[in-house]
DNA sequence: TGACTATATGTAAATATAATCATATATTAT
DNA sequence: ATAATATATGATTATATTTACATATAGTCA
């Protein structure tokens, strides 16, 4: 039961590590967003975007809806958002931490 | 520029998405940690433990430090657990709606 | 020094993922 | 019905990841 949970988790972390994939979920921040945008948006092939986004479905990253020809696609929860930007502000403050260490090498060297 | 913080944010999400190094974090959340107690708690073998632990040192989600013969672990920054947490929320709430849902259709059909 | 222990690293095989090309499906317009 | 458009899917190849085994490294102790 956990176990599930756990793979659950891990697929959601997996949809998550595709510089493409961020793109896109970087283009639905503002919203429900059509294919035709997010493909110009992110560039790249259409089959190419249209698997990225399959595999953001199949994680419940995301939800997609039919209007007309076109499909636009939506966060399933837009938490997410906040799991992506928890994550870089880690990074931003570790980049910080190093620079911090870059700097005091560079003075003591002085 | 823009782009190389997409690459360090792939590279962390990527870390996160298995479940041997998911189990190693949750192992962690309670403070620093000796591989030799990481190994018996994830299971599996030693070298394989050992790589994985490499992948999370790489992409500076973890740090470690020699002690003796012991090689202590521990996250560089804890509010990764915030990013594990806010996830494991998205899918719970995920989870319930979808149980909402079943229960819905049960009682329509009934 | 040599043996012992804890951990890391190199390598190879099995498996998974990504990109591309070709094709299929569904909707709309003629 | 046919053609045109938007998107999805399938197949293939290239590449990356995971695992296991063997070996290396570094610290400790006798």
């Amino acid at each position: 039961m956990k176990q599930e949970i756990l793979h659950i988790q891990t697929s959601a972390f997996n949809a998550l590590a595709h510089p493409l994939r961020l793109k896109i979920l970087e283009k639905l921040r503002s919203g429900p967003c059509c294919v035709c945008k997010i493909i110009p948006y992110v560039g790249g092939e259409q089959s190419n975007v249209s698997h990225h986004l399959a595999l953001l479905r199949k994680a419940g990253i995301v939800q997609s809806e039919k209007r007309g020809l076109e499909v636009w696609y939506q966060v399933t929860d837009t938490r997410i958002f906040k799991v992506i930007d928890q994550m870089a502000g880690c990074i931003v403050q570790r980049l910080k931490k190093s620079q911090r260490l870059l700097r005091s090498l560079q003075e003591t060297a002085v």
